[in-house]
DNA sequence: TTTACTGCAAAGGGTTTGCATGAGG
DNA sequence: CCTCATGCAAACCCTTTGCAGTAAA
């Protein structure tokens, strides 16, 4: 972890490989202050501050991609082209790889040929229902 | 523009009018403060606040399509399967339409099939250098 | 008449910043 | 050593809300 932040021109912090480690082991798109709260278990001295800063030196070095929903910003630490799964009933944020085929690259390509856009990113956010709450007849309460 | 918002169960006020129609007659996706102060232009005695209020309403009726960034939201009254076009260097926002072929219905059905989601909208950005930027200077941001 | 929208101002909440201290390269 | 990060608190900015008056249905 060390190595890939100083790989990616990041000084290196006790703070910084704590946050940097707990959104390498979050599947769950954790907001800032999830972060804090998963980093102070181990590092009670810690602020909020401190982990918004880290968090935006790792959107701007490419470590995690922040995104931005009404309710706050939610950070992804998954860099592969991928869907998220936003659930409008829970909540919650998957992610689903959907390049296995080259459906993103095959996106990437039409929109430069269209209009000359240089894609060097992308977000793709699906809302709908996720398949527990959309299965469960007698759905449950979260 | 009456009879679309009746239809969409809003109730018709004059100031609802006026930021609906100024929506619908911006391609820029414009922030709350940029449709304030369209509308004031003939309207000169709306509140920001109410601006705020109906960009909610509309944005609950499926009006718009509210999109929040670092800096704010921005609404797009582009109600098509559409990807977003974000320039990294101006910050324009442009629209490219990417469903002639399917490739839209292709994704949610791919993600469908895969993990049992079910898909209801979806919001696709594309980060990169717009043909006027990309084509003038050569500026690279890492 | 009844409901709910407007305008105004003030509060709310996620995020940023200034400053003194302390740690990294 | 010199630069930059941390901790703390206050400030910031976008957005929401409470209230009194007013307009839509």
């Amino acid at each position: 972890m060390i190595a890939t932040l100083r790989q990616r021109g990041i000084r290196v912090t006790a703070q910084r490989v704590a946050v940097a480690e707990v959104l390498a082991n979050s599947i769950d798109h954790p907001s800032a202050q999830d972060v804090y709260e998963r980093v102070k278990l181990h590092f009670p001295h810690i602020t909020l501050a401190t982990v918004y800063n880290t968090l935006n030196v790792l959107s701007e070095k490419g470590f995690v991609q922040p995104l931005h929903f009404r309710g706050g910003t939610r950070y992804d630490a998954n860099l592969l082209p991928h869907a998220n799964l936003i659930c409008v009933e829970c909540g919650r944020i998957a992610d689903a790889s959907v390049d296995e085929d080259g459906a993103v690259a095959n996106l990437r390509e039409i929109l430069t040929k269209a209009s000359g856009f240089q894609v060097m990113g992308q977000r793709l956010d699906f809302y709908g229902s996720c398949a527990r709450c959309s299965g469960s007849s007698a759905s449950q309460p979260n």
